[in-house]
DNA sequence: GATGAATGAGGATTCATTCAT
DNA sequence: TATGAATGAATCCTCATTCAT
């Protein structure tokens, strides 16, 4: 509309002009937000484009005008949930923090109660879906290559064992992360909020160096903060 | 079927005795195959009765003939592996040799390569499946318990770490063991043969008593067989 | 029903083991005749499946039950009618006779009132359906090869001119098929029986050798059967 | 357009004035010509607004601007189509040369490579689009009756066989032209500019006067040019 | 026991069209 | 004048399930 004066400023319209697809991008997410939710409620294989439309409010016709595929959808989604996850991992903390990253996941993956279930469903759908699954073999390399730079980190400051690789502890830590996750949406009244901290407190001690001959059990201090002998 | 009088001779009747319970559990059975096969090759959410039929041999109305459900068929296909988990478990050895349950572990999970893709989705479907939810939730509460135990023995003999409550250790280790199996199918390159040895032997030593402070680290170790430390 | 004993002698059983699909095939004719009837009416463009069905009287499910795609419907189509042209062609007639050759491909192009009209949409569209082309290509051009051929066994037996190739002859020919039918459901009030009849006998006259000269127009002689100078 | 005053001044008009009427029809015109091509490439049944939008490089919404109906756009293409056809037909020239009209028959079909499939698609679908057969009859019917003349006038002339009725001959050729036309984008390869010429050759040796008899064929002589005995 | 025909709801996707801006 | 968001019906197709045989 080039000929409405709309009372626009010259600045206004340089903002405009910086999103060009308008609302684009706020609709996308939001219809992103809706996909999320039916794949947490109703699983990934009983997720429809109509349940997600139903879900936003608006006919089906509009998701796919935002998302020209199903698969696009769902890329897209994934694509969020991983840059969701990547930024919790590189929040300008100090790098060799394996605690507080261990804190960090803790928060992204309680602050959202779709969080777990979204990733897990869509995780394990990814081995089917043609060209998603490379999108998240490329993403889940470049997480579990951070976590394992920073505990090789910790591994030279002496805050993490070295007696297992830091790729295969990364590994490990990675594949207890999905477990739980796995497991969570599933019985998720055996992941209390004191649970779930007694097993990233008991993962510290897990990892920590020197441990092992102790009688007082890392667990026994659940619920404590970050109990002093581990990182 | 020992109530259907079939009119079948004595001798017809020896000759069947090979079969566990008649042809319908036989082919109940092969059906059960059909579906793994199916589901581990197309995933759980494109996976159809007509395809489960195809893979069979047979048609669609036996399918339904012998299973009345697709949940039925699905349910049914879950007992049967927790039943070979279970036996896994409890296979006549040394209650107390955690390294021995890794190794058979190991077998179960390598011996048959559909085990893993069919359990995975299974549990990332669990959830949503009404009636399916709750055989997996016992089954798989009852594993982690047999594995908790194993574990506290362990730690009564000192051969698993003190240090952390041995049902946090078997929650962690099934959680690995899960968050693997998620995995595995979607990039089966990652999981060579000796990689899945490292990270069963860095598991070991994760949950040895007195590790951590060592230089050589067990995953160097890796494809040697048990490392003389551990266990 | 391997054990019913139904009353069918042997060789009834032999006859149903001929036709191993049952019903299979009348009901694929049924469903054929449906589509060709939603074809001509309303245009290839505007044909559905959901239409089809409701003329043939079943569900769309039906449909698809019998042929997996629209476009195995399509080609079926596609092949029953060339099959009835070639039949035409080949319909054990002295091969030399031309005159013979347009009086049945006059009687079956008006015998059937959708022949032409679904002959012509199937053909406009061929072009545009992956593997459809090839099949009409195919049967097209076998059909040209006998045309020709025989138009050649006609210039040899000197009841056809010789001054234009027999292969360009047939061209022509099916070319003007092909426009009459083309034409034809689109404004059928010119193609009277009559005036057909008078195209028939003007082709008959393009084609016989030594014509031109003549005064009185093969075209007036319309509606008395074969003109005496042709053929 | 030249009721619309639009402020325009007589200069602005003058510089317009090489587009036939304004920059509505001319961007009516680019439209159409992307419609065309879309039309040729992916045939009528695929041809949807958005792929005209898109290949013209424009929104939907400028297609509906321009175009109240997608039957709208279709019909103004098929008289321009028309338009093209008869401006061809009635070009200034010898009204009673057949060849010659033969001649820029060929040079307007070949010479734009979408003239052909776009008619054929036009007229195989003019049948069913309300409001627009009545447009192709109508044009149809007056392009027959002008080849119907000026066949009369050849055969006054003695350059047009006289035993069959001028407008028999020219619904025959037509009818050629029409089957050609639908052949040829189907399998564009067996209409090579040689062979198209051999069959204009052929069309004009089937009318001209006196032929039937020789020995030397027309097609043999094809590519050569006009053979001597044919108009 | 087993078949396979048939159903009908639901799946994703495409499309012409409308309309506020 | 032109945009592009949004609609809702229609497209083809898949599927679990039923049922007469």
């Amino acid at each position: 509309m080039p000929l409405s004066g709309d009372g626009a400023t010259e600045q206004e319209r340089a903002v405009r002009r910086g999103r060009p697809a308008g609302d684009r991008a706020a609709k996308r997410a939001e219809l992103l937000k809706a996909a999320a939710s039916v794949i947490a409620r109703e699983g990934y294989a009983n997720a429809s484009l109509r349940k997600v439309a139903q879900r936003a409010g608006c006919t089906t016709g509009a998701v796919t005008y935002y998302f020209a595929n199903k698969q696009e959808l769902v890329t897209a989604l994934a694509e969020s949930r991983f840059d969701a996850y990547e930024a919790m991992l590189t929040a300008g903390h100090d790098r060799t923090d394996v605690r507080g990253l261990l804190e960090r996941w803790l928060k992204l993956v309680t602050g959202d109660a779709d969080f777990w279930p979204v990733m897990s469903q869509l995780l394990a759908h990814a081995r089917y879906e043609p060209g998603f699954a490379a999108l998240i073999e490329r993403r889940y390399a470049r997480y579990r290559e951070a976590q394992a730079e920073l505990l090789a980190a910790g591994q030279a400051q002496g805050t993490v064992r070295s007696d297992i690789p830091a790729d295969l502890l990364a590994d490990q830590l990675s594949a207890m992360g999905d477990g739980w996750m796995m497991m969570h949406p599933f019985e998720p009244e055996r992941f209390t909020p004191e649970r779930v901290r007694a097993l990233i407190d008991a993962a510290a001690t897990l990892i920590a160096p020197g441990s092992g001959a102790g009688e007082s059990g890392a667990g026994a201090g659940a619920g404590d903060g970050a109990p002093p002998e581990v990182c």
